[in-house]
Parts: structure tokens; sequence; C-alpha cells
DNA sequence: AAAAAACATTTTCATATGAAAATATTCCAA
DNA sequence: TTGGAATATTTTCATATGAAAATGTTTTTT
């Protein structure tokens, strides 16, 4: 019988570790909006509007991770029901700013209630304290990352 | 001045965290394939082989995280190149094992010292201890996760 | 041992995706 | 101030995707 291949072990191989996490997540997560009638991206760009107020599409993007091309549709979707507006700022008219209507502030309002329970039926395997640890080191993880990519692709506003 | 909306925020929101980190990774891991001619996918079947050994297409959409539709295409154009060869056992005809073959085992013999790499590379943010302790917590949840779903979906072999 | 149910994979088909091109606006340099 | 370079968004188009149907195999009933 030959040795292992090499020294590599995929479950102790961080991206496996996350990607697999991530898979998981996004099944699970993507049920609990069937109910009111938005998309898992749907939901991102509620967040992200309640959290960080309008904004262009670009920085929907990227605090998404949705490419432009994928927001312009999801957007454009919304807003034939009425969940957000576009407009476009006369200050600088070649953005599209990006704001949430009372109908999507509706959707939120539901869904809130629904994710924090998601968030705590998930999150059960671990301790207060070992919660709070894991969020940071992912915040950590990403702050980094995105400092790698230096320059590119700022987050304006 | 009215109150925030409410007493959710996205920046400690664990699918969130895990989401944005798993995209940033997923991008950054891409582009060291492209000079080797995968992609990420399979990246992913071959690493998972490399782990497990031959195994059917159902063990490994489960392990990657691939659908079974879009296994058999990634099957397909590895075996067209000769990285991965497909065998029906005869004591189960239904399931297909699918083998690494040498070009396959030399293309992963080429793609661990950069993955290796690249991890090193994005968890210089986290002390040994820390980057230990937050794999064991990213396992531990896809652990708890996954026994949530219950007996759907068991891994056979 | 035949029929039905369960299982594993592949195919079909309608939709989703993103890279690159097109469009539109603003910034900058001469 | 004008002509490009840069920026932001949308559109086009070729490809990727996954749900559900189709196919083929095994297991369980009866």
């Amino acid at each position: 019988m030959a040795a292992p291949p090499d020294e590599f072990h995929l479950e102790r191989f961080l991206p496996y570790l996350v990607h697999r996490v991530g898979s998981r997540l996004a099944d699970g997560f993507g049920v609990e909006f069937d109910a009111v009638g938005v998309h898992l991206q749907e939901w991102r760009v509620l967040s992200v509007l309640n959290e960080y107020g309008p904004q262009t599409m670009g920085d929907l993007a990227r605090r998404t991770s949705i490419t432009p091309a994928t927001m312009t549709r999801v957007i454009g979707a919304m807003e034939t029901r009425n969940l957000v507006k576009r407009e476009r700022p006369v200050a600088n008219q070649r953005t599209v700013f990006v704001r949430m209507l009372d109908d999507g502030r509706a959707v939120v309002a539901k869904l809130i209630p629904q994710v924090i329970e998601y968030e705590l039926r998930i999150s059960s395997c671990f301790t207060a304290a070992e919660l709070q640890i894991f969020k940071s080191l992912l915040s950590r993880l990403f702050h980094s990352i995105t400092a790698d990519e230096e320059d590119a692709g700022r987050l304006a506003g």
C-alpha cells in the first residue's frame, strides 16, 4: 500500500471549508424566502439597502457580491414590483442610485425576524463566545482579502 | 432623525459574512487555475477524488456542492481530457464510479503547492492558533447544518 | 418471479449568468 | 473648450445552470 499522494487535506483547507458552509447556508436560506416571494439575491439587495441606505448600482454589486450585469436585471425586476426605485442624481448622472420603497421596507420587516431566527438555529452549535469569535474572524478575513485586492474595486459612499 | 429601521446588522449576520468571504475566495482562487488550464469546479472534483479516492457521481456532487446535472457535464469534459475515467461497477450498475487518471494526478500535483501557497497568503491575517480555531468552527458549523438536514442526502462510502 | 417502488445518472429545456461591447456621462489634459 | 481617457451602467450574446423528465438499474413488495 502506497503512502497518501500528498500532505494536503481537504478537510482542513480553508477555501473548501468556507465554500461548503456557504453552499449549505444558501440552500437552507433559500427556502425561507419562498413564502415571502423574494429570491435570495433580492434579500441580499434589500438587506444591503436597509443597512447602508440608498446607493449606486456599483455599490450594491460590490456589497452583495453580485455582478453589475446581474444587478441590472435584479433591480429591474424589483423595480417593477415597487420594492425599489432607480434615480439618477443630478450631480453625477452616470450613476444610478437605488432607493428602497415602502413595499421593500415591508418585505424587510417581514424577513428580518425570520433570518434572525434562522441564524439562531444554525448557530446553535456554538457558544455565544464562539459565535462572536467566529464572526470576528470571518470579518477580519474578508477585510484582509479585500485589502489585498488593493485599490481595485473600492467602495464609494 | 428616525431610529434605525431595526436591530439587525448585516456586518454581524453570519450568512452574509460567510457569503462574501466565499465569493472573494472563489474570485481570487479562480485565477490560480487559469495557468494550469482547469476550472475551479474541476479542481474541486480532483481535490475530492484525491482525498477520498474513486467514488460515485452522487458522492462527488455532494462533496463538491455541485448539482448532479452539472457534475455529469463537468466529468464529461474531464473525461475527454483524460483527467478522470468513468466506470460502472458490476456490483451496482446504476452507479457510476469516477476514478482519477495519471493526467489528473499530474494536475493535482501541480496545483497542490499553489493552493497551499494561496491558503497561506490569505490566512496571513491570522495567528496559527486563530487559524486552527477558525477551521474548527467552520467544520463544526458544516456538520451541524448537515445533520439538521437529517438523513436526506447521506454520503455513501 | 412479476410489478411496483426506490435509486442513480443523464438529458431536456427554459432560464440565469457574466464577459465584452455598447451607451452615456464626467473628468482631465492640452 | 475640446478631445480623449476614465467611469458607471446596460445590453448583447454565447455559455452555464438546475428542475424536472427520461432512462436504466436494483430493491422491495406482493
